[in-house]
DNA sequence: GCGTCCAGGTCTACC
DNA sequence: GGTAGACCTGGACGC
């Protein structure tokens, strides 16, 4: 889809803001798509802002001290007054800009672990997506599958189901919408992109978000954080790890990968059954972290290699 | 070359 | 309410 109608905004986030660490994160995560472009300072990526396919363009132009972003919104149409400081809002948000580190760090220079990734990650936003479905269904796709396999699911079910936006000379796939989702064969699906059982449950998904209506990321916000993970889990194929990604509010999502890095972090050794350790681990992390056990998983997670070094042991690397 | 196991979970039938 | 077993697929491993 070509996204002629452009809107360009300066974003001053809430300091420290390092753009590179927040915009292209160490770990390899992607801020809005898997197909997205960053190269020296800019990101073009494409997503879905308050229900409009939006490519996006950041520019950093300050410094992490003192950060100043020019983002340009490439759209099909020209948005009501209403509509792009909406869409602004959103972005600022989404991008977390409107982040304030503070609290976090004054926790974190106190505790053992979390203080060793402070210099590395120093001024790292979190960021989400606005709606609920692309984090929902990457978190099915990285079910019961190796790393590589995982890519390979979503490389295809993106290019296959997702819209394509084509601005500023780029063309850059967006996670699928769920209405058009909703409306696909779960066995061609399966075929296609080799979903397995997968298929079956985010067309699922898809239907219950699209037909019956679901919080947007910023509703789920106004939630406390149960009553939003609540919500997330009568969505089908979203469990209690799956709910912890998704979540707004943060969660502690440990599977058999993180049980192995927390395991060896908190008790000096990865645990002998990945899958039996879940419930011991993520108790541990929430009782050490607490409210802020997904920034501390997210920090931890961003800086496994500066970690082992560190620490002098071998963190499983994602 | 072939069989088995298992990977960044969730759902369901059964007790 | 608690839990064993099933679920797609493909790479790793042992033989």
């Amino acid at each position: 889809m070509k996204l002629a109608s452009v809107v360009s905004f300066e974003i001053v986030p809430t300091p420290p803001y390092d753009f590179e660490l927040t915009i292209h994160k160490p770990a390899g995560w992607s801020l809005f798509s898997n197909y997205e472009v960053y190269q020296r300072g800019t990101m073009w990526t494409a997503t879905s802002l308050v229900d409009t396919l939006a490519g996006v363009k950041l520019v950093s132009r300050g410094t992490v001290e003192r950060p100043r972003i020019t983002a340009k919104l490439f759209l099909k149409e020209n948005p009501t007054r209403d509509k792009a400081k909406e869409l602004r809002k959103t972005l600022v948000h989404d991008i977390g800009a409107d982040e304030d580190l503070n609290d976090f760090y004054a926790m974190a220079k106190e505790d053992d672990i979390l203080r060793l990734t402070l210099d590395d990650l120093y001024g790292m936003h979190n960021t989400m997506q606005s709606t609920v479905f692309p984090d929902a269904a990457l978190s099915v796709l990285l079910q019961m599958a190796p790393m590589k396999r995982s890519g390979e699911m979503m490389d295809c079910f993106i290019k296959r189901y997702g819209d394509a936006a084509e601005f500023d000379g780029r063309k850059i796939w967006a996670w699928p919408r769920p209405e058009r989702v909703a409306r696909a064969r779960p066995e061609e699906m399966a075929k296609a992109c080799k979903l397995g059982y997968r298929a079956k449950r985010i067309v699922q998904m898809a239907k219950a978000i699209d037909e019956h209506g679901f919080p947007t990321m910023r509703e789920l916000e106004t939630m406390s954080a149960d009553e939003a993970k609540a919500k997330l889990l009568e969505l089908p194929g979203i469990g209690d790890y799956s709910a912890d990604i998704v979540n707004p509010h943060g969660g502690f999502p440990i599977d058999v990968w993180s049980a192995d890095v927390f395991g060896l972090l908190f008790f000096g050794r990865e645990p002998e059954n990945g899958r039996e350790a879940v419930e011991k681990i993520k108790a541990e992390g929430l009782r050490r972290w607490g409210k802020w056990s997904w920034m501390a998983f997210y920090y931890v997670v961003q800086d496994l290699k500066n970690l082992s070094r560190k620490l002098n042991v071998k963190l499983r690397l994602s």
